[in-house]
RNA sequence: GGGCCAGUAGCUUAGGUUGGUUGGAGCACCCGGCUGAUAACCGGGAGGUCAAGAGUUCAAAUCUCUUCUGGCCCA
């Protein structure tokens, strides 16, 4: 039996209620099992960190994988949804060193290693509460049970053999490389890493005069890194640019003439000589200062072609120590690689002026002391992107470190034909930002000086003689080296370190290299890792490789989806994943990426208590194309409960009010659909219409759109037509077939709108389904399979008539707005003019067009003529150019012609002839506008092909029936302001003037019918519970109403 | 400096592939109507140099180019 639920909708009540029935019933694991038979689909969860909050960027990537699971889990496919949790890596070490209060490494090797890894494993799960909260609450169904943890030994040991196998394909390689370098974490950062991290910055950029060795001129360099010109051993130019020596304020400089032209521009300079970058090569220079004792022949000029004239001087100074770029140049000139810098970022010691500080922010002073020995030339500030630390937000420097790498650069080929095969959403990042990361792919930066995360898994032979490497793949290997190996192990430090590993060739002790891996590469051996593959479950790694679909946001595009990417390519030599989904970043009100710093996000967890989860998710998945950013705000999820979650809901609490009444049972009540209404036909085939385009939407992951057609169909199509239509049929007493047949169109459309929206919004549609669904159907809508179109119930011409038939409804109503006559007030008669094929579409749905523009009779015809005079005016323009200065008179003489006469002569005989001015004029009826006039008591509107008439004579019958409509209308809003049951009687008293009394005579029973009143009586000073007066259009009207 | 995405009413946005009547909606505002759906509904009004400029074309919000602004990514 369907009941009648609350008026009020309270969602996080009925969220929470759900959420109940769901665990007590264990639905989420039964939607899973019952499928268990058919064919998969396989998702990949990309792992958070849970050492900090979610914030609404994560409540969107969860809400969008559980609306594309929830899709095709409702399509029949198995799906297993395995959590995980990304656990290693720098942001634990972090939060873990300020919970201790720890600086750096060193304090963190006092603290001791054994005692700060268990700490960090702590840390690890100390907001997990917070996140498996978050994750129930909005609804995304993830076994949350069985998660794959990458600090587990079984996932340590996959992602070792996964190494092994990069080792035995001699990928691994120990290199030294100038790498982005955080001081504060003490470690190098791989690109992707560094990719999370540029920020726009101004800082002072400085133009610096080098003396030339032989002369008593300068070179002109610019650089934005001030601190790096203490360990300067070069500068370059390019070889093919032209250079110039010019004389300016006193002094000889040299550099490119294109820059010249820009820099000096307006100022007076003169030129002296000039060369090609070539001529210069060689030309020794005096260092700026003598802190550096070079091995090494330095500080002469080299030629490098990544110079540019874009900006500087055309001459870069060279730090080999401290660019990818200086780096390569210097040792193809066998220049000396000069590091005055510590490894946390302050100048060494014999850096006598600054020994201690850290670089960045000893470059004012540095520059004042340039300044001071007549080396600078200008400062200039400069906007630029520098790159800072993603997790610490120090700023990186550029180190050339010794590192292991793995050696992308040589299976390239591979990534981007495995790239190719890969179906991106939205597809430009395939070929563009993704495409332009892996086709210039630089080696991964693999290794860690740090303490939290997988250890790399290689061991050196410490005889100086043997050297011998090994990669560790399993932890049999490692048993079988050790001496001694307890049961009770953790494969992390120290205790990989504190094991003494004999070398298989001499049998002395091997030392393991000391860093750990980059935790992307954990994350991204999740594919394997997650199965503890190839140890065990072989069968279910295979089955669930290569992965269906995974979704994250943008920014993971150079961080999971390439670790994913890479990985697979030298492990499996195919791509992990067939669909990737990309969602842009959430944005807070005003546009702006929401952040910590900025605490500019807004708080999830109240937006569920005050909106609910339903309202947040359609919010997430209706506002914005998936890969587009979207807006975040309060204000916007409210909207979208009172649009869309609140429609839904009133819509269905006015069905259930009365079916609940009528004690509708759908077991027995329902009405064949042949026999229905045609507006019955019609919302069904509009629904049917509906399903199809959303299921064409998910194919190629356009949610928005999806969303957006079935909004506009439950708000357009459902609640404002066809259930205010639908109105009248259910407020007669008795339990007719037509009645039915509305219950049971409504009934059709609740139970199927619920299933194409479970995936959407899974609470308030499961609500809904519980109430509808009979004993033979499945015990959550989430167990339902989704919708197919049935083709048969959508009608093409239906849907096309009725298109016309509101569209004739919206001019009519106009057009009585613009006459001044209320819609209560029936007209007696309309006329539609238009084709004979529109007629045929709308003849069968006039009666909705009666009762929406209050009309008696409908009737068609073809032309206007019966109701409409057409009259023909001058057209001036086209006279105009033909007769010049005569139009004048030929208006004159048009005005004294009959004007219906005019009409008809130009029709009939095609022309008329004038006089004017003794000459003879014939004029053609294009010559002449036509005009149209309406005829007495008619008005007219068009709407595309059809012209709308009204006869707005208003007789007294008419007049009287409107009255009555008055009367009702009051009587019904004090029913309301009485707050009365809908079935219960009243009694009516009303005081008016005798005129009008006798003008509701006849209406009396219409009234009492409406109105539900037993009686109605005429008295003076009308009495009951609620008495009021009205003013009807200047006519007074007491109305007492009691019970 | 390069790449990608975007810029439409006060706000949120549709349309853009396939150029073609007067650029649609919603929120908010004003006027009117309707209502036994009270976080409603219907009609009307006001609000747009479709970021700017140029080009192609009979015709450009739509295609091309340039510029500006914002976001993201890279160097």
């Amino acid at each position: 039996m369907i009941r009648s639920p609350p008026q009020k909708y309270n969602p996080k009540k009925v969220e929470e209620k759900i959420l109940d029935f769901w665990v007590k019933n264990d639905i989420f694991k039964k939607s899973i099992e019952q499928r268990k038979t058919n064919d998969s689909y396989v998702f990949l969860e990309g792992p958070p960190t849970a050492n900090g909050m979610p914030h609404p960027g994560h409540v969107l990537t969860r809400v969008m994988k559980d609306l594309i699971l929830r899709y095709q889990a409702m399509n029949g496919y198995y799906i297993l949804r395995k959590a995980g949790w990304d656990t290693h890596g720098l942001p634990v070490e972090i939060e873990v060193e300020k919970k201790l209060g720890l600086k750096d490494k060193h304090d963190i090797e006092k603290y001791g290693l054994k005692k700060f890894n268990d700490e960090c494993k702590k840390s690890v799960f100390k907001y997990e509460n917070a996140w498996v909260e978050m994750t129930k609450r909005i609804g995304f169904w993830l076994d949350m049970d069985n998660p794959y943890i990458t600090l587990k030994n079984d996932y340590i040991e996959s992602v070792w053999w996964s190494l092994k196998q990069a080792w035995e394909k001699k990928l691994l390689y120990r290199g030294h490389k100038v790498v982005p370098y955080c001081p504060r974490c003490g470690t190098a950062l791989s690109a992707h890493e560094v990719a999370q991290g540029y920020k726009n910055v101004e800082e002072p950029s400085i133009f610096i005069k080098f003396k030339l060795k032989d002369e008593d001129a300068y070179f002109l360099a610019w650089t934005t890194t001030p601190w790096t010109l203490i360990s300067n051993v070069a500068l370059a130019v390019h070889p093919n640019a032209t250079y110039i020596k010019i004389l300016y304020h006193g002094q000889t400089l040299i550099l490119a003439e294109e820059r010249a032209a820009v820099l000096l521009k307006g100022q007076e300079y003169e030129m002296l000589d000039g060369f090609s970058g070539k001529d210069l090569e060689k030309t020794e220079y005096e260092p700026l200062f003598d802190y550096a004792k070079p091995d090494k022949k330095a500080w002469y000029v080299i030629l490098a072609d990544f110079v540019t004239m874009e900006d500087g001087t055309g001459i870069v100074h060279i730090a080999p120590a401290f660019g990818e770029d200086d780096y390569n140049v210097g040792v193809k000139y066998g220049l000396p690689v000069v590091q005055l810098v510590n490894l946390d970022g302050t100048f060494k010691d014999e850096v006598t002026l600054w020994k201690g500080q850290f670089v960045k922010d000893a470059d004012p002073s540095i520059i004042k002391h340039l300044e001071k020995e007549g080396f600078l030339e200008g400062t200039k500030e400069h906007t630029h992107e520098y790159p800072f630390c993603w997790r610490c937000d120090s700023p990186l420097l550029y180190y050339a470190m010794e590192s292991w790498f793995i050696a992308m650069s040589k299976v390239q080929k591979n990534l981007v034909d495995n790239n190719d095969q890969i179906n991106w959403y939205p597809r430009h990042i395939q070929q563009g930002r993704f495409g332009d990361f892996i086709r210039d792919v630089k080696d991964w930066a693999l290794s860690r000086n740090r303490y939290w995360g997988t250890p790399l898994p290689i061991w050196i032979c410490t005889d100086k003689k043997c050297k011998h490497q090994i990669c560790v793949g399993s932890v049999d290997e490692l048993k079988e080296l050790s001496d001694e190996f307890p049961d009770d192990y953790d494969l992390h430090k120290p205790f990989v370190d504190e094991l003494t590993v004999r070398c298989p060739k001499c049998n002395s002790k091997m030392k393991r290299e000391k860093e750990v891996i980059d935790c992307w590469y954990d994350s991204g051996s999740a594919f394997f890792a997650q199965w503890h593959y190839p140890f065990e479950n072989k069968k279910q790694f295979e089955e669930n490789f290569p992965i269906d679909f995974i979704s994250e946001a943008l920014d993971q595009t150079r961080g999971w989806f390439y670790s994913l990417l890479a990985i697979s390519t030298f492990l499996f030599e195919r791509p992990p994943y067939k669909n990737v989904l990309t969602l842009g970043l959430v944005l807070d009100k005003d546009n702006v990426k929401m952040s910590k710093s900025k605490r500019n996000y807004v708080d999830p967890t109240i937006i569920l208590d005050h909106e609910g989860a339903d309202a947040l998710r359609w919010y997430l998945l209706s506002a914005n194309a998936p890969w587009n950013s979207t807006r975040f705000y309060e204000e916007a999820v409210r909207e979208t409960l009172g649009k869309f979650i609140l429609t839904l809901w009133n819509s269905y609490n006015f069905f259930t009010t009365y079916a609940s009444l009528d004690k509708f049972d759908p077991r027995q009540d329902m009405i064949p659909i042949n026999d229905r209404q045609l507006l019955d036909k019609w919302i069904l085939s509009r629904f049917n219409r509906t399903v199809s385009e959303v299921r064409k939407y998910f194919e190629t992951f356009e949610i928005h759109k999806a969303a957006r057609v079935i909004e506009s169909f439950l708000i357009e199509d459902f609640s404002n037509w066809y259930l205010r239509r639908s109105r009248k049929r259910l407020w007669v007493e008795e339990k007719t077939d037509d009645k039915l047949a509305g219950y049971s169109t409504m009934y059709d459309v609740f139970l199927g709108l619920s299933k194409l929206l479970a995936p959407f919004v899974p609470f308030i549609t499961d609500e809904i389904y519980q109430n509808l669904r009979t004993g033979d159907m499945p015990e959550s809508i989430h167990l339902c399979d989704y919708l197919q179109p049935d083709e048969r119930h959508i009608d093409e011409n239906l849907e096309e008539g009725m298109r016309r038939v509101r569209a004739l409804v919206e001019v009519g109503r106009a057009l009585r707005s613009k006459v001044g006559i209320k819609v209560r007030y029936p007209l007696s008669s309309a006329v539609i003019v238009c084709k004979k094929d529109v007629e045929v579409l709308i003849k069968d749905l006039l009666d909705l067009l009666n009762e929406e523009i209050n009309v008696k009779h409908i009737s068609f015809e073809r032309d206007t003529g019966k109701f409409m005079t057409k009259t023909v005016k001058p057209n001036h323009s086209q006279l105009g150019p033909k007769y010049k200065a005569k139009v004048k008179g030929i208006v004159t003489a048009i005005e004294e012609l009959d004007e219906h006469g005019l009409y008809e002569d130009l029709t009939t005989k095609g022309e008329v002839a004038l006089s004017v001015v003794g000459e003879e004029i014939k004029l053609t009826i294009k010559d002449f506008k036509i005009v149209e006039t309406e005829k007495e008591h008619i008005a007219s509107t068009q709407t595309e092909d059809m012209i709308l008439l009204l006869d707005t004579t208003l007789t007294p019958e008419l007049e009287a029936e409107g009255f009555a409509r008055e009367i009702v209308r009051r009587i019904q809003s004090m029913r309301k302001e009485l707050d009365l049951d809908v079935e219960q009687q009243i009694s009516t008293s009303v005081g008016i003037s005798k005129e009008k009394q006798q003008m509701l005579k006849d209406w009396e029973d219409y009234i009492k019918g409406e109105t539900r009143s037993q009686a109605i009586t005429y008295e003076d000073k009308p009495t009951g519970k609620l008495v009021k007066t009205w003013d009807i259009d200047e006519v007074k009207a007491t109305i007492g109403v009691g019970t």
